[in-house]
DNA sequence: ACCTGAACACCGTTCAAGT
DNA sequence: ACCTGAACACCGTTCAAGT
């Protein structure tokens, strides 16, 4: 979209260290959301770890929106899905894992993507990666497309499960039964015997595998 | 939680329609939520809505996120996840259909329960099912929460891009491949050819079905 | 027990003014 | 071209006061 015109202002033998632009603001925002998490990042919180006022950030950026999806492209630009594997699955479970990867390095990431109105275009690389080889193999374009949102809405709630830290009300530990659930007639639940710790790679591990065998019937089903 | 004590007022003869209550409170919210979207329900706009102040809310309700929990628990609370079919896959068919449909009629509730924070505990109903059958079927504990976890991923981000509307940004339609990819390599992507309307239930029963024959393979496999 | 009014500490963003 | 300062129209919530 903005074409980054960046040359630097001429006088440069000043004084460049605070020179602010786009890149400075935009990487200095991913600061703060990995460290303090997507929803705490405020314009004038930004503006003070730049030392800055609030409104010079508006030069940069034409909104908190517009600065959120340049993070997301940001993010996502450096990642690499492409693991130039041979056969449809290999090459898909190295783009999941890659997606989940920086999520998790990233951990507002995910909650970025799924609001819709800051998903920038480079969400397509895996979804472009995913359709190429599924059609390869056989799946109809529909299909494809249908089988990469199974694939990415797996993906996506996921990573955030994990990145939110501890999932006070989902995750599947020894609180949320005692507190919550003890006397209320969820008795599978209940009784589940689940290790202490939540071994969420595992657990992608297994989930992937299921779309992916599922997958692999869809190939069958349609020769 | 907090026990309804909902006694109406002993002066109740006089003029009961407009006393205020937990559940008064809590159906406006759900009124406002349907109709304009949780993101912009506010505690200000629910007071006027219930011709009140701000802070009368506050007697009825902790907080806004008090409130928003319990819009969603009383969201679930009405729905009905058991089919009482014969078969686990049916079964969970049923389940997840009802828990899409739940999430279509109150287009809220999908990012109600993706924000950790907010969900109620009724969200173990639809896992209570889940996990009874699969273990029925043959799987392990863990592999069974593993797999609610991936049908329930993929059922809200499906439902929340849906309910979302016209979601500029990720659904694959026409005008995204022109505007937004066109020269930047997503080759594959551009050169989709697809329906103009994207079928939200199909996509959905495609994707179910990838996910349950991956179940199916599972059972297979641990005998 | 329930409600009001004023206030606090925040938001994103506009607008006029400075250099 | 870039930045500041004051302001606007909002937030959720606290607190003291009313009945």
């Amino acid at each position: 979209m903005a074409k980054t015109k960046d040359r630097r202002p001429p006088s440069a033998g000043k004084d460049t260290v605070r020179a602010l632009t786009r890149d400075r603001v935009i990487e200095a925002a991913l600061g703060l959301i990995d460290r303090d998490g997507a929803d705490s990042l405020t314009m004038r919180r930004l503006a003070d770890a730049v030392g800055v006022t609030p409104m010079a950030l508006y030069n940069h950026v034409s909104s908190k929106q517009d600065l959120l999806r340049a993070v997301a492209a940001h993010i996502l630009d450096d990642a690499n899905f492409d693991g130039g594997l041979r056969g449809w699955r290999a090459q898909i479970e190295f783009c999941f894992r890659a997606f989940r990867a920086i999520c998790l390095r990233h951990p507002g990431l995910a909650r970025l993507l799924e609001t819709a109105d800051v998903a920038p275009a480079a969400v397509f690389i895996p979804m472009d990666i995913t359709v190429r080889v599924l059609k390869q193999a056989g799946l109809s374009d529909l299909d494809s497309v249908r089988a990469y949102f199974t694939l990415v809405s797996f993906t996506l709630v996921q990573t955030a499960y994990q990145s939110r830290g501890p999932y006070a009300d989902l995750e599947p530990s020894e609180k949320i039964r005692s507190e919550r659930i003890a006397g209320r007639g969820y008795t599978t639940v209940e009784q589940l015997s689940l290790p202490e710790d939540w071994d969420f790679d595992a657990a992608f591990a297994f989930g992937l595998r299921l779309i992916l065998d599922g997958v692999e019937a869809a190939i069958g089903r349609e020769h």
